[in-house]
DNA sequence: CACTCGTGGAG
DNA sequence: TCTCCAAGAGT
């Protein structure tokens, strides 16, 4: 190991280090709905959902997926489309249907325990380093470390390690940290411990060392340099994607919709047809030549920039300018595709921005009947 | 390892 | 408006 980070650890009295934290968050624990019980299913759910995700963001989700999906048989035997569907809006769209994918595999081959175990427990679907330990903690009570990005904030502080938390390679490290000083005692409360810390008191900009539970142990704190940790290197810029999306209506009132590939960027969502715009091309012309090709629908055009809509993702940027057309010939019916009116659209799952094109379409039909 | 994969909220 | 993010995992 390394030995500077085995002398800085070796400062740190980890009894009394495990026991103000865990003290402190008997006290502090906000009350959870992942947190009324040690069930290992709802914990997983909840650590999935949890993952890049805000817990105010989550436990809306959480509340409805464990009413639908209440248990490892529930969710094992739910149609996939369901799933998708119940996750709407939480992104990540992949997390599902692995998180489905996993509990269909401990359905069958752990007789619906989830195991307990690293090595069982890692090999499921969506489940990596700091899930398994996760779990394995806070269901288990087994002294396995969890390092999110809050553990390696704080730990970060508490042993002053400048490192880039950005790289894959430093959670290791933080792994090591938290192994060789996890309270044995109770290592669910010590991993939970520490991510709340992380989130209500050791924040990324203005963290309040005032009232810190183990303040006096923090290294950062002692340098007064809890402001410049931890060190983490900023990601690349969003590329920009002009896209046109395409309005499609029948004569009975419906709307074309289709399905997205089941690999890749929001996997299986359903969506207005859309393609990638070429600049210089009139895009009326474009969205009826698109559907011609791609669906073999016949249609006339109706409004080339009916709305525009932005859909901001981590790593990209989509540019919407979304037409509406007649449809005049009709495609024939494939999986990949599909007609629905305003009641039938709201059942599909579909991401955030098509979602938003879906309500103003809804809206605006409306105000048609209304004439 | 570097890149992909969502979203809504905070500063 | 812009930036960064939040209990990461898959490829």
């Amino acid at each position: 190991m390394n030995e500077e980070l085995e002398k800085r650890i070796k400062k740190v009295n980890a009894k009394k280090f495990g026991e103000d934290l865990v003290s402190w968050f008997e006290q502090e624990m906000r009350e959870l709905p992942w947190r009324e019980n040690r069930d290992p299913y709802r914990v997983w759910v909840s650590e999935i959902m949890l993952q890049q995700t805000r817990v105010d963001t989550v436990i809306p989700y959480y509340n409805r997926f464990m009413e639908q999906f209440p248990s490892v048989e529930a969710l094992a035997f739910a149609p996939e489309e369901d799933v998708l569907k119940a996750w709407e809006g939480l992104g990540y769209y992949s997390r599902a249907r692995n998180l489905q994918s996993a509990v269909r595999e401990v359905h069958e081959s752990y007789q619906g325990i989830v195991p307990d175990n690293l090595k069982e427990i890692s090999s499921l679907k969506g489940v990596g380093p700091y899930t398994a330990g996760a779990i394995l903690s806070i269901a288990y009570g087994k002294p396995e470390p969890a390092v999110d990005g809050n553990v390696m904030r704080v730990m970060s502080r508490i042993l002053s390690i400048d490192d880039d938390i950005a790289k894959p390679a430093s959670r290791k490290k933080f792994e090591t940290a938290v192994r060789a000083i996890i309270y044995e005692e109770n290592p669910s409360y010590f991993n939970q411990a520490l991510m709340e810390l992380g989130a209500i008191v050791c924040t990324p900009t203005s963290p309040s060392c005032f009232l810190c539970p183990v303040q006096e142990h923090c290294a950062a704190f002692a340098e007064g340099t809890q402001h410049e940790l931890p060190v983490k290197s900023k990601k690349k810029a969003a590329k920009t994607v002009e896209l046109l999306t395409v309005i499609a209506e029948n004569n009975k009132g419906k709307v074309l919709i289709s399905r997205r590939p089941e690999q890749g960027l929001l996997a299986n969502m359903w969506e207005f047809p859309s393609f990638e715009k070429t600049p210089g091309v009139n895009a009326g012309q474009q969205m009826i030549e698109y559907l011609q090709a791609d669906h073999e629908v016949e249609a006339t055009l109706t409004d080339e920039k009916w709305m525009t809509q932005d859909h901001i993702f981590t790593h990209l940027v989509w540019k919407m300018q979304v037409g509406r057309v007649t449809v005049t010939k009709e495609p024939a019916l494939t999986e990949q595709i599909k007609w629905v009116d305003q009641t039938e659209i709201e059942k599909v799952a579909m991401p955030v921005s098509h979602r938003k094109i879906a309500n103003r379409w809804k809206e605006s039909t409306e105000k048609e009947t209304e004439k």
